[in-house]
DNA sequence: TATTTCTTTTGATCTAAATCAAGTTCTTTC
DNA sequence: GAAAGAACTTGATTTAGATCAAAAGAAATA
């Protein structure tokens, strides 16, 4: 059950077999079905979620009722309302699952224990939020500089599982076009090949 | 010179005084004159700076040579194309100072010796990140859902010193719309008012 | 396996913001 | 402090992508 979370661990910072078997301790482990929810905006995120198997999304809805995907999360991925988590506001996030999916959970006070007990966890953390933080840093500029069609291009070269896995409507809202212009670039794209 | 630095390490970890000194000597201290440059895209980022006072923004160019600022940095904040300094590829991002600057300049390596040395910087820098990673989310949202007048409306909102400050070229390039649309939107807002 | 519901496609129309093109005003700098 | 160069404003025109509408295709539910 813990199989992705001790190799993104190893991948990032050297523990000793003990020291990862103890870590495992601070997760509660969850299975979710294809369409059920782990937070909803307006409730507080209780919990960090590390996906181990699955796909995830989180989003949030606007005031003209439009939903905007923030991030998905398969597995090998952190996902949550950060700033809910950390802070106790209420959620803006709702986070849903796309496929069944099984977790790890971790509340603030284990990861607070756990950061105490295993400081080279701080190091794993911030490595992680390091890695966040580029990639949301060109999300932006991609955003910014890109037209329908090449932003679906770099969604291809960047996460095509992802483009096979998630419905077509939420990955237009990730990339922040609707889904008939999502459909119409798809066309435009194929037919080119 | 130190003033800002010690003032949002303090903010987020407990330090003696002692250690709070010795944080100082890991930092080279650096003065840059309005319009400089601290780093051009396609080099690489040799540092990750630290802003005592003034205001920097980052921005990258694209295939069409639009401009895109993907960040302002006014004091107390760091700024660096973060993949660049952390793998020694070629940075995407250029950094230039819009006002007369002052920095504090820290190497990988000193980096790395000052996390050795006083592993509560771990948590300092992950808490960073955190907020870092809170704000881009944000941004992304607003990015994907607000028109440009409510886009400015939230940076009035969020940044109004940024607005004062930074010439409204790069505001629009950091909003996502033309120098035009802000201008006509700056209208319409003070208008309304 | 039928039926209902949700998702994707296709077409027609509309619109916010981009682009193009002058003017105007504010900054450098010599 | 005058000239040159940026930056900003204003107007006319264009356009990528949104919206609206309806049909076709999948998938969930019974």
């Amino acid at each position: 059950m813990h199989e992705k979370l001790v190799e993104t661990i190893q991948s990032k910072v050297r523990f000793t077999p003990e020291e990862l078997e103890s870590v495992k301790h601070f997760f509660i482990p969850k299975k979710i079905r294809k369409r059920q929810y782990l937070l909803n905006a307006g409730d507080v995120a209780q919990y960090t979620y590390f996906v181990e198997k699955g796909l995830l999304r989180s989003y949030s809805v606007d005031d003209n009722g439009h939903e905007h995907v923030v991030q998905f999360a398969p597995e090998g991925w952190w996902t949550s309302d950060m700033c809910s988590f950390l802070t106790g506001d209420k959620a803006v996030y709702n986070i849903e699952a796309i496929e069944d999916t099984e977790l790890l959970l971790l509340t603030k006070q284990a990861q607070d224990e756990m950061l105490e007990k295993l400081p080279k966890m701080e190091k794993y953390f911030r490595l992680l939020m390091q890695n966040a933080i580029i990639s949301l840093q060109r999300r932006i500029v991609g955003t910014l500089s890109l037209s329908a069609e090449e932003k679906y291009k770099r969604m291809m070269a960047l996460y095509p599982d992802i483009l096979q896995r998630a419905p077509q409507q939420h990955i237009a809202s990730f990339l922040g076009i609707t889904p008939e212009t999502l459909s119409r670039v798809r066309k435009q794209v194929s037919i080119g090949k």
